[in-house]
DNA sequence: TTTCATACTTACATTTTTGTGCGTACTTCT
DNA sequence: AGAAGTACGCACAAAAATGTAAGTATGAAA
């Protein structure tokens, strides 16, 4: 029945070969962690979010936001009015997962000027 | 004395202007993730690193160590040896951080197939 | 009436990332 | 003797990410 199988029931990161490793770069994506922060305040329009993550464009935020509601993590909300209007917000996985990248992130803000400190000129 | 200054005093990531922001990019970066994580098990040279690693090619891994040390989060240990001996490990500050990465990607392997499950077709 | 805002998409251009070999200096394994 | 392992740096090329500008349908503000 199974051989010598087993090579994809455990989730590994470092497996390439693993679908984790892709899910895994898709919330560390560059906007991908910005958006799931700012999200961690609640639901939000889609020009909100722009304007919250500094230096994200347009086509940018769209595609993220659109892998992270593909993995589940988003949900997004259209309603077919005449101006546009879609909202975005977490859904319960996506708040566990921001919770672990908000973690992340207020380490890094915490030691801001100790890394910047100790940062090491050129090679 | 500080009339309309107080841009950069409190580090925030949502703000591309602040270095928090590239620091942030680098843990998060395709490799940096994973470099914290296996560097959790301790001092290892860098072919070792780069076979546990799954698809790293020895360029990236290579430039990822280099950036992650010169934030500060790893060490570098070389022996000027014939045969090149070069250990890697954590600083202290690169413990926290990956710990934090390291929940993370707990977090995800362990709700894969619940993503997996959850994951829209195309859009 | 001209402009702005909304929430994107698409085409095109540029930038960044990543990969692929090659070279090194010397030792050990075959 | 020839091959492999070590820890990379370097040059060149291909691939992927990202930015820019323009377009859409319509209501509201100037």
């Amino acid at each position: 029945m199974s051989e010598t199988a087993s090579q994809d029931q455990i989730p590994d990161v470092l497996n390439d070969k693993c679908p984790s490793r892709q899910v895994l770069n898709h919330v560390t994506s560059r906007w991908g962690v910005l958006a799931l922060l700012v999200l961690q305040d609640g639901t939000q329009r889609f020009s909100m979010l722009r304007r919250r993550i500094g230096g994200v464009s347009e086509r940018m935020l769209a595609q993220t936001l659109r892998v992270l509601e593909e993995d589940g993590f988003i949900l997004r909300r259209a309603y077919p009015v005449v101006p546009p209007h879609v909202e975005y917000e977490l859904t319960p996985l996506g708040r566990v997962v921001a919770e672990k990248v908000h973690a992340l992130a207020l380490c890094i803000e915490g030691n801001l000027d100790h890394i910047l400190r100790a940062q090491k000129p050129r090679g």
